[in-house]
DNA sequence: GCCGTTTTCGGCCCGACTGTTTTCAGTCG
């Protein structure tokens, strides 16, 4: 028996899924595929545990899957791998990975490209296409190339880097795995995934030991580090550091550190480099050096380092949460007692961008309701599409009236569990700026978010005037993901953010913190704008199934990143209070 | 491949946009 989890079986499904598309008619088995990949997703309880109290049966029971994917996820639970799969990238020979994060390729065009010019990675795409190979192609041309090449330089950016709020999973494991380690006495993920940045590039560990000179301790942790199953290579593997590459492709360094420097090396090695050398200055100045050792006086004397804590008070600093140390501005604040206090990661009160069945989520709004007041919220909005997003079966100004009846009726229910489902929508910013509701449906709704899902290309004037016609609607609350970036797979749509914000102010609209992991959307330096002229924001999982709620959790550090304090995010605030600052004149 | 039956096979995600074409295939969320 294999430790697969559920993420993992769905990603193999979604392979699947993504190979079967490139073949003729395979078009609804690859959709059932897909479809049985975001069930699995969704599932509270691990499909090991499900098989080994019910059995193949247990599988075969869960909606979406049938007898042969029943039979599949079992070999999958029970060898850790599938033939069928195999057999599938076999036949097409090509890295997935890679070439699907190029923007506008598809499977029946990344199947050309292998068939007519063996092109299998990203490497003989960009070669392909410099040599002016792929305009040849029946259904492509010299556009295609272009927009190909220029897709591959955003790609290229990006490789290497692990999304934060996709790895994330994996490293909390990593880390309670450690922490139940009996000889453990402190462990902390520090650098990039400390200060919570988008997207990360390896993993760095700290721990301290409860017996420090222990050497049958120290081999004990580090060997449990180094034979973990997840561990596909060992670089090294000493008595202060292992190092080791997990089979996902990224590399975890584990760090074993004194008591008494564990302040010291906590803050070096969460960086930022930038904020780093900020402090080894400001420690100068005062006559100490500073290194990840600690904070030691002229007389190579250790005064402080034990707590990162105790180290920026010995600096005259106030403390400094990771999430803000990027050196733009924070040391200043900490010198004159200004740190912000940023919105903590348990104030968040609701969730006012969820998405259900009623279009391309796959849950309905009882159990979006239910899951979303398991997590401890108080509230959700219900935002389904709208018409002119037809691929998601987007809803009409009738159709949405439809889903009114059903939000009443299980507002009655859930109205003593003190938890409310708002009537929202995610309405579509058509290409004049218009929106894809009638006005007085949008009249009748609690949460009027908007937003943009084509003609990202619009130059910026043009881009500008478009949203800024759309968020001077005067039923309009939200700017849904305002600039529509996809990390490492398409950049934000040209627009002068200033003129939005400055109107948004003016208007009394909400701008959005996506905190779908490859979104976050607004980023860091769009939310601090946001902060300095007082415009307010919602942090929101654009949540499409039950377990896309912790999601939250990266909105809450983008915020964070952002200097966003509780004031900021009107949904770390009480429904009436939200809902009375909504309300327009 | 799944589902739900007319229990043995037909229906499944409804349109707009782009870049290629000269009527349409492929992509998108």
């Amino acid at each position: 028996m294999k430790l697969i989890t559920n993420q993992q079986i769905a990603n193999i499904l979604k392979e699947i899924s993504f190979l079967l598309e490139m073949e003729e008619d395979s078009s609804f088995r690859s959709r059932a595929y897909e479809k049985a990949a975001l069930i699995i997703e969704s599932l509270d309880q691990s499909l090991i545990d499900i098989y080994n109290s019910g059995g193949l049966k247990a599988i075969e029971k869960i909606p979406g899957i049938g007898k042969s994917l029943a039979l599949k996820i079992e070999e999958l639970i029970k060898t850790g791998k599938l033939k069928y799969f195999e057999d599938l990238k076999k036949q097409t020979p090509i890295n997935l990975d890679e070439l699907t994060k190029i923007e506008g390729l598809g499977p029946k065009s990344i199947k050309k490209l292998y068939q007519k010019l063996k092109i299998k990675n990203l490497d003989d795409l960009e070669k392909a296409a410099y040599r002016g190979q792929i305009r040849k192609l029946e259904g492509f041309g010299q556009k295609s190339e272009e927009k190909i090449l220029k897709a591959i330089e955003f790609a290229k950016k990006n490789k290497g880097r692990f999304i934060l709020g996709f790895i994330m999973p994996l490293v909390k494991q990593i880390e309670a795995n450690l922490k139940n380690l009996p000889e453990i006495k402190n462990v902390d993920v520090c650098g990039s995934i400390r200060r919570r940045k988008e997207t990360i590039g390896d993993i760095d560990i700290l721990v301290s030991l409860k017996n420090e000179n222990n050497q049958k301790d120290i081999k004990k942790v580090m060997s449990f580090f180094t034979t973990m199953p997840e561990v596909e290579y060992v670089y090294a593997k000493g008595d202060t550091k292992s190092s080791i590459r997990l089979s996902i492709g990224i590399d975890v360094d584990l760090r074993i550190i004194p008591q008494k420097s564990y302040g010291a090396a906590l803050n070096y090695f969460t960086g930022s480099k930038d904020h780093n050398i900020a402090l080894r200055q400001i420690a100068l100045k005062k006559g100490y050096k500073l290194n990840e050792y600690g904070l030691f006086d002229k007389n190579g004397r250790q005064v402080a380092g034990s707590t990162e804590k105790e180290l920026y008070e010995f600096l005259g600093l106030q403390y400094i949460p990771p999430e803000m140390r990027e050196n733009v501005g924070e040391i200043d604040l900490a010198l004159k007692n200004k740190i912000p206090k940023l919105i903590d990661y348990n104030e968040i009160y609701g969730d006012l961008q969820v998405q259900t069945n009623w279009t391309d989520g796959s849950a309905s709004i009882e159990e979006m309701a239910n899951a979303a007041l398991k997590l401890g919220l108080r509230y959700i909005a219900i935002t389904d599409h709208t018409k002119h997003l037809a691929m998601t079966g987007g809803l009409d100004d009738k159709k949405i009236e439809k889903q009114w009846q059903e939000i009443d009726k299980l507002n009655l229910k859930f109205k003593n569990q003190g938890f409310k489902i708002l009537k929202g929508t995610e309405c579509d910013i058509l290409l004049d700026g218009s929106l894809d509701l009638k006005d007085k449906t949008l009249q009748k709704l609690d949460i009027v978010g908007v937003s943009i899902h084509s003609h990202f290309n619009l130059p910026k004037i043009e881009q500008t005037k478009r949203i800024i016609k759309a968020i001077t609607n005067p039923y309009v609350n939200i700017l849904f993901h305002p600039t529509c970036r996809i990390l490492q797979k398409r950049e934000s749509i040209q627009a002068d953010w200033d003129e939005i914000i400055k109107t948004a102010k003016k208007y009394n609209v909400v701008l959005e913190i996506d905190a779908f992991p490859d979104r976050l959307d607004l980023n860091s330096d769009l939310i601090r704008k946001c902060v300095n002229e007082g415009v307010k924001m919602s942090v929101d999982s654009d949540a499409h199934s039950t377990n896309h709620f912790s999601f939250l959790e990266y909105g809450i550090s983008e915020a964070r990143r952002g200097w966003a304090r509780k004031e900021d995010i009107i949904n770390a605030w009480p429904l009436e209070k939200m809902l009375s600052f909504l309300k327009k004149n």
